[in-house]
DNA sequence: CAGGACGTTGGCAGCCACTGCCAGGTTGGC
DNA sequence: GCCAACCTGGCAGTGGCTGCCAACGTCCTG
């Protein structure tokens, strides 16, 4: 519980925290392998455990679910588009300020082929990707009260930026999936701005 | 499994299709009762077995899975939308032929306290809420040839499609957040109008 | 109406994800 | 060196879910 701490000092890695950063990196790993080798819901949890060298009770302290294991701390990934979005001058539109969130969110990924596979797992196993829309969601309502403020691209009523934002998400996940299917061919991002192009006429 | 046959004819109920109906019934009457008393995670399958007089092994027969007690049988509502679209106009457009699914399903509620009481059971609850995604996401799926084939508003490309169908969807679902926090005060369609219109400025 | 074919049911054992609890070892500050 | 804080592993237990099997009711046929 005490890795959080070293955010801003550095200064005492304290062995323990290295300790722990080791052990969930040595985790994730054979999970990530395992799950592409044999499929998701083919691999259990003890599977894991044995094959890092961890016993299952640590694994779970390290990762409450069986889903984080994919995940990779979803945290950051809405920490920093919220911190995107913030970072967006006042008078960036909600459909900007979203875009630049999108942006930032894809550059977390290391590599093109490690993306692909990710994605590839997650919406092929029907838990990972009710799991992903769920926290999707949870993502989405984070985002709302920080576009709310925005202007507006017509002066539309309150209570219609919850739709946009579903609709960005939407085009966004239609955009990977589209991606998906032509085995990472071209930028998701560019599918992002043609779908939703075609979304407002 | 025999249950599907009696759609026709209703000519031979057979007393055993008429015992799984009760059955069925009495489950789900049961189920929604203990959930909306004290909560979905807090409800067990054995509590629900116990109070509807049926064993664990009979219940999970019925359905198969503890989140499917909720939904009702969302095979239907899939059907129904499926069918509500082709049975529109081949000039229909897309949106247009979206709308129309919506009304139909929206129609297949009893009565707006009831649907209040589900829809507020299922978004508050994190692994409902991750369910009806998903079966969400197949449905948007199922309906996507459908709408394919349709006159895009101004010609845009294919595979835009896609965008289209999850942008109505997220549109909907937008809507009926909003009419949750307003504790079912309005019509959901006009919420989905609104929003819709808002993101298609 | 007897008897077999078929479908349904309940119970049992078992798997898997996940949790609380407790003993034991390691690390850090004094 | 010592105590406190922390981390780890193991174990038992819960809850969702499945496979298997024996018992029973229903339906159809002779």
């Amino acid at each position: 519980m005490a890795q959080g701490e070293q955010g801003k000092g550095a200064s005492t890695p304290t062995l323990w925290d290295r300790t722990r950063q080791l052990a969930a990196h040595e985790i994730l790993e054979t999970a990530l392998r395992l799950f592409t080798q044999q499929g998701y819901d083919e691999t259990t949890i003890a599977q894991i455990a044995r094959e890092a060298g961890v016993s299952q009770r640590t694994l779970f302290r390290y990762f409450g679910t069986k889903e984080d294991l994919i995940g990779g701390s979803q945290e950051r990934f809405v920490t920093l588009m919220t911190d995107t979005v913030r970072e967006q001058p006042a008078d960036v539109g909600a459909w900007e300020a979203l875009r630049a969130a999108f942006t930032t969110a894809l550059s977390l990924h290391t590599s093109p082929e490690q993306a692909l596979e990710r994605f590839r797992l997650v919406h092929h196993t029907d838990s990972l990707r009710a799991a992903y829309l769920g926290k999707r969601v949870r993502c989405q309502e984070e985002l709302l009260p920080l576009l709310e403020a925005r202007p507006a691209p017509s002066g539309t009523g309150r209570g219609q930026a919850r739709a946009i934002v579903a609709t960005a998400f939407a085009c966004f996940d239609a955009a990977t999936v589209t991606w998906l299917e032509a085995d990472g061919q071209g930028d998701i991002l560019a599918l992002y701005d043609q779908g939703l192009a075609a979304v407002r006429s």
